[in-house]
DNA sequence: TACCTATATTCAACACTGTTGAAATAGACC
DNA sequence: GGTCTATTTCAACAGTGTTGAATATAGGTA
């Protein structure tokens, strides 16, 4: 019985193609289990191919991360500042409800490469537009897009929606539970849009009123807000 | 040369001592680099002992993650829901600050056991009292955690702090990051407390908006609120 | 055409992983 | 002492990421 070789060399593998293939079989597998092996097999190459064109596991999954920034678009700076968050808060929502399953690479490396910069610049942007003095934009964006992370996140795994039945009664037959446990009805038809666009807007009014506290409101004698005194 | 046995049979190891180790092992190499033999090489027992008490390397995991919620104690219901809240997120802060590595294990099984479902209770309760109508609580409870989490874990993973040298490079060089640019010292200065503090009172304040907007104002000749009207 | 070199790919081996079934031991009860 | 059950170790298995060497291809140069 002869064993025909694989051909070596150069076949045309390319890292897009490539990148795009793992995608596909981490969704699959679920980020836990992903291997190079299994990915490989789906592509029909060796497993150290996968390695040779991304340095190590931890390459590819850095770029699939950085892939899945790529998939959303940078808001027109013409719109509001509201409407530009929001834009993008639904983007990273979408994505996690495509991926479910490859979404949480996103907080194993919370910085990804170029992909993230681009859009982290697009939200300091909307932030500075929104009236947060310059010096606490870096503070806000960071903690927004974490809680956005979060958020996402969560729905990928389940959180946001109804808990499995398994759960449900759990909640009803621990003791102690007084407040959750008049809810329960609520609990059951606890839908993942709410859940998502309740929170933007506490988000964004959570935003607004910082401003107002950040930003005091200007003297009587003072010109209105549109002098901005440079630096000479 | 005679190789010694290991004794067999009933050692006394507990469930609890061996949950501490096993965090304390998962905190010193890091969730992904955490396995059963080098936890067991550090306890002194057989991976398989590990096994038998947790049914599953999962199953060890997902107790490690309880371990961190019952780290967290409630706190006294006659304090203000706001101060409440805050008290809570502090120490979830708390804990991802003690165990940087082991707490996104938090993120990966988002309902871990009785522990989460008491605090989830809390959460439920300072909800109601900030005056959020009954049917709307589950939501907004469900996003405010997923956010809190994202908050912490984004400390954890070093996001809230200053980027390290690399990344710092990376902004200056990318073109087209014109708003972060001139923003650059500010964001060498980010500073974890300020983001998470920052982020605590929006997400408060928008909590307090939300209130505002869904609770219509009482009209003119309707009683006070104190008149809660009851089934009969 | 013939050679050469850089690049891309496969292969075989390594040390490591989680899990399992069987064997062995310790303690409790009779 | 004898028996039983809960606990622990052990040896084996299939699977993992990574590496160094071997090998094939493509492109350039003579």
């Amino acid at each position: 019985m002869l064993k025909k070789k694989q051909a070596r060399g150069q076949r045309g593998l390319d890292d897009a193609a490539l990148l795009e293939a793992a995608l596909a079989e981490m969704e699959r597998t679920g980020v836990e289990d992903f291997s190079l092996r299994s990915a490989a097999r789906a592509i029909g190459c060796d497993p150290a191919a996968l390695i040779y064109h991304f340095g190590s596991r931890e390459g590819l999954e850095r770029a699939v991360a950085d892939r899945l920034h790529a998939a959303i678009v940078a808001p027109d700076r013409a719109h509001p500042w509201r409407e530009r968050l929001t834009s993008m808060a639904r983007q990273y929502r979408a994505v996690a409800q495509t991926y479910p399953r490859t979404f949480p690479l996103l907080m194993r490396y919370w910085t990804t490469g170029p992909q993230d910069l681009v859009l982290c610049d697009d939200t300091f942007a909307a932030l500075a537009e929104s009236g947060i003095p310059a010096a606490l934009i870096p503070a806000v964006e960071c903690g927004f897009y974490a809680a956005l992370l979060g958020l996402c996140a969560g729905e990928a795994g389940g959180l946001t929606g109804r808990p499995n039945p398994t759960v449900m009664k759990e909640i009803a037959d621990t003791p102690g539970l007084t407040t959750m446990q008049p809810l329960l009805p609520a609990i059951r038809n606890l839908d993942p849009d709410a859940v998502f666009e309740t929170h933007m807007t506490i988000l964004l009014d959570g935003i607004e009123a910082f401003v107002r506290k950040t930003k005091p409101p200007p003297s009587r004698n003072s010109k209105p807000e549109t002098a901005v005194r440079k630096r000479p």
